[in-house]
DNA sequence: TTGTACGCGTTATCAT
DNA sequence: ATGATAACGCGTACAA
């Protein structure tokens, strides 16, 4: 009693229960079409068998893969967690997850969205691409494809995103409205949309009660904890010390409190720290971080849903944009005196 | 000027250029083998038509998909870091990446393992699995799999694993050294075997001191920060207060420091804590966390290239074990006095 | 209710 | 160096 040597296929299937192929398909894909004793036969080779349709031939013939790719700049738990609501999505409505990151190279960002015209997956979320519209463009026919929490400059692509320009200019402004008269800025990645769109939410809260943007209170960063150390550093050393910093992210406000610390400066009474992500990392923070929450598992379930209704080929809003909000923690305090 | 209102096919190519399918095929696989003016023609189609390979159809001819799956608990930091490491092993070799949780449920591990059955991959890495032998034996035919982190009782199955026993172990010697003489313990979720095992390294770290388990001191937790803080709140009423304690992962030490600080205890002045798992988030923490950092990031990798050699045919070794680490910092000092 | 036969888009074998 | 053609395993007209 040994099994086939090579895994058993429907016509194997067929032989054994001594029906067509046909009916063994039949009896895979509908089986309310069959006599009640032929469906018993068959299911009892298939048992016997240990067979399992094939789940490649079942794709070709179909033509569809019920995978979806979903690319981002890093594997890192911020973008986990639009990860997650992506996968929790996608499993709800029978879908697979493909992942890739592109350590924000156009080139990788190039060859995924080739991968999915080559049918490896029937559809594409794109989360905080550099230039979606060129890597686009640069496909002649692009599959179904979603943008998620940047949607850049493009006006053809349908996208989940929040506005990062207001949840940064929520951000500062709690932090002008405590009072501080210099507020410095932790910027992040050079290139980023959401980067550049987080710097302009500051200069924008600064324009409003108008003041001018400081440049020597404005330094540059990644994204990174060690970015955000680095980047207090500079603040601290630099000519006009501010009592304040809005950092463009959770873990670049982290990394600067860490260089505070490390000075024995005291938060928030003698500097405050603001930033926008709200990941679980800022509750967990000593002191916990006051910041603008982003709402990332909901933007990777809306993002794979409005690519769900893609692919059935319905109507769907170009652009949906979530709500973010000022959460107030123990990182912001009045300046001192 | 308008695109073909379907995707060109090798056969368009074909018919395009001039020339065969077959010669389509060649210069798609194997360009040498063509005359140089061919391949221009071809090459020039292939540009005109925007033509891509149907991924599925050669899939199915060369029976193989070139992904993989990876199937974890849950999509958390300490996960997606061993899944990083799978990722980048993965591109390295040509294979793209399936991800699947389960949620510790075993219907949704055996699910995933039918799909790999059905070619939908061609391999598995099973991370932190609850019983992986039930698993397998309860497929007939396996695919080719193997265990990551956890090896579990399996002896038949390949795997890349720490010692989780040795891991615990030294974080409670650890403390035991140190001169502690009741030292609490954090236990993970219920049914893990990661937990049990851990929770094996504690008590021999008190049966190498000639000390017994007090039931009183060991308390529940799930992994979790919230289970943690929990664990913690139990252990300051309970009738012994600890003068330290072991959690099983990194989690549920913050967890625990937490609920020390917000009672308004030092660590370790009152209280020292160790753990294992050494996420980024321990070296972050205020106190900066003491842990046996486990290399997870290496697990993924290894795990990854592992399932790489046996699909291609290769011998391997059965079960390969990497080391671990105990990295003291500020959470643990010698018992007040 | 069941069977026959074709096609999905490739790759590979065998000719030429 | 190139072409004709048979698989790969499945789903589904169309027939019976």
């Amino acid at each position: 009693m040994r099994s086939s040597p090579r895994s058993a296929t429907i016509k194997g299937v067929a032989e054994y229960a001594g029906v067509s192929i046909a009916t063994v398909s039949r009896a895979l894909t509908n089986p309310s079409l069959l006599h009640a004793d032929t469906l018993a036969k068959v299911d009892a080779a298939i048992e016997q068998l240990g067979y399992r349709p094939n789940q490649i031939a079942r794709d070709l013939r179909r033509s569809e893969t019920r995978l979806v790719m979903v690319i981002v700049p890093r594997l890192s738990p911020y973008f986990l967690e639009i990860f997650r609501g992506v996968e929790t999505a996608a499993d709800k409505v029978g879908y697979g997850v493909l992942v890739g990151h592109t350590d924000r190279d156009r080139k990788r960002e190039t060859e995924f969205i080739s991968q999915v015209r080559s049918r490896r997956a029937d559809g594409l979320i794109l989360a905080a691409s550099t230039d979606p519209d060129a890597i686009v463009a640069s496909n002649s026919q692009a599959p179904p494809i979603v943008l998620a929490i940047d949607g850049g400059a493009s006006k053809g692509l349908p996208s989940v995103v929040i506005d990062h320009v207001a949840a940064a200019q929520a951000a500062t402004e709690h932090l002008l409205d405590l009072g501080h008269r210099h507020v410095g800025l932790i910027m992040g990645a050079a290139g980023s949309g959401i980067a550049a769109d987080r710097r302009l939410g500051y200069e924008r809260a600064l324009g409003a009660k108008g003041r001018t943007v400081d440049p020597v209170l404005c330094v540059q960063g990644d994204f990174s904890v060690e970015s955000g150390e680095q980047a207090m550093e500079m603040l601290l050393k630099g000519p006009t010390r501010p009592t304040a910093v809005f950092a463009a992210n959770d873990e670049m406000a982290i990394g600067a409190m860490r260089t505070l610390k490390r000075h024995g400066l005291r938060i928030p009474d003698d500097m405050s720290v603001s930033s926008v992500d709200g990941q679980r990392i800022a509750a967990l923070s000593d002191p916990p971080l006051t910041t603008v929450s982003v709402p990332a598992y909901d933007i990777g379930y809306r993002a794979m849903m409005t690519l769900y209704d893609i692919m059935q080929g319905q109507p769907i809003t170009q652009r949906k944009v979530l709500k973010t909000e000022l959460i107030v923690r123990g990182s912001t305090a009045k300046p001192k005196r």
